[in-house]
DNA sequence: TGGAGTTTCCTAAAGCCCTTAGGCAAGCGG
DNA sequence: CCGCTTGCCTAAGGGCTTTAGGAAACTCCA
């Protein structure tokens, strides 16, 4: 009989497509292998298991929106940049559901390590070049944005925002907008006033 | 033989202590008989299955976290609200994170309806009446507290914070201070600058 | 070209989980 | 005290994961 030509790498990929039309919980040994015409136990000789080929397509999935994210900052800096950059987060969770779940699988400390997630982190501290903060502050900025990406992207995927006026494009546009003012304006860290002291109003 | 007492209330909350031990995936009926020492089948009196056991527990969570917020807010406005609130939700993820998940599970329109859901909007708004925003900015401000707070306490669950300077706690402080200066400062909706054209720096 | 060896995929089987159907007995209401 | 409701049980079907071992397909070198 024909042989059908597996391959991690072709696992991985396919189990990318299936994550983003069927939710990543539904990318199974089983589910792979009918979609291959081949049986479970075939891929066993390609991958060690379930949790294997999901650690792999969320490390695929990690690389994929790290390169994304690269290709957006080039020759990008400030507002632009971090525009472009908060884009790239929310189009990949939108264009690609499932792979942009695995990229939010725990990951055991030592692939965490080998994983793409470094890269990410060292883009925002690059789009944060363009802006005048200093450690530690540079760092929790870094975390804030990290947060606001990947939560509103959350919420948004889970439908949180979608049955409410306005529409979540325009929320989007103006979170952004409201990050770009906060890193220009981001508060003195033992003050407990902003830095321009005019209470708005 | 004597009875076990089952009751869809009883499953429910072992069913959270369960999450917040093993995790929210953990939740099965069969872990749940183990721990009633019960066969399985003896829960589908109670419970519809699976799916509908975990749709209860992320109703309960939802309901105690709601609970939770809404002592917090009570009596307090401006940051001081916003602190208190911010601090609920990362609390509860911290000391509940197998509930916390369960909040995160994907209802059904009208479950999500029904659910505390718009409790937690309210209280977002609420928290919004100590500054100055009017539709449709307030909206968008809401959204940006849902994303950053889930944004945040998601991220330092799955450990993204925990294996560099500086500690979570301080960042966490630092974030929620930044989210109180962007309240009181937050961009005029047309004008690409923020509202005090002054450029850093 | 024709094996030897490796790789790919297969069958078989064990273990766990979910779910439904139908039965027996415990405990409550009269 | 007896019938009835209800709670928990056994039985059984079907799916998913994983391991073990076999047979066919490809490769490559003599």
């Amino acid at each position: 009989m024909a042989r059908a030509g597996l391959t991690a790498q072709r696992l991985v990929e396919a189990g990318a497509e299936l994550a983003d039309e069927a939710g990543f919980e539904q990318v199974t040994p089983s589910a792979l292998a009918r979609r291959f015409n081949v049986r479970v136990a075939s891929l066993y000789a390609h991958v060690k298991g379930a949790q294997d080929l999901r650690t792999r397509i969320a490390l695929f999935a990690l690389e994929e929106l790290a390169d994304r994210g690269a290709a957006a900052l080039a020759g990008r800096a400030g507002k632009d940049a971090l525009t472009a950059f908060a884009n790239v987060y929310r189009d990949y969770a939108r264009e690609h559901p499932g792979r942009y779940a695995a990229t939010r699988l725990p990951l055991d400390p030592g692939t965490a390590a080998a994983s793409a997630g470094g890269r990410h982190a060292a883009m925002m501290r690059a789009i944060l070049r363009g802006y005048d903060l200093d450690e530690p502050e540079r760092t929790h900025a870094v975390r804030l944005l990290g947060s606001v990406f990947h939560g509103y992207v959350s919420l948004e995927a889970s439908g949180g925002f979608s049955h409410s006026a306005p529409g979540s494009q325009e929320s989007w546009a103006r979170v952004v907008d409201a990050l770009d003012a906060l890193l220009r304006n981001w508060p003195a860290p033992d003050h407990p006033d902003e830095p321009h002291p005019r209470p708005r109003q």
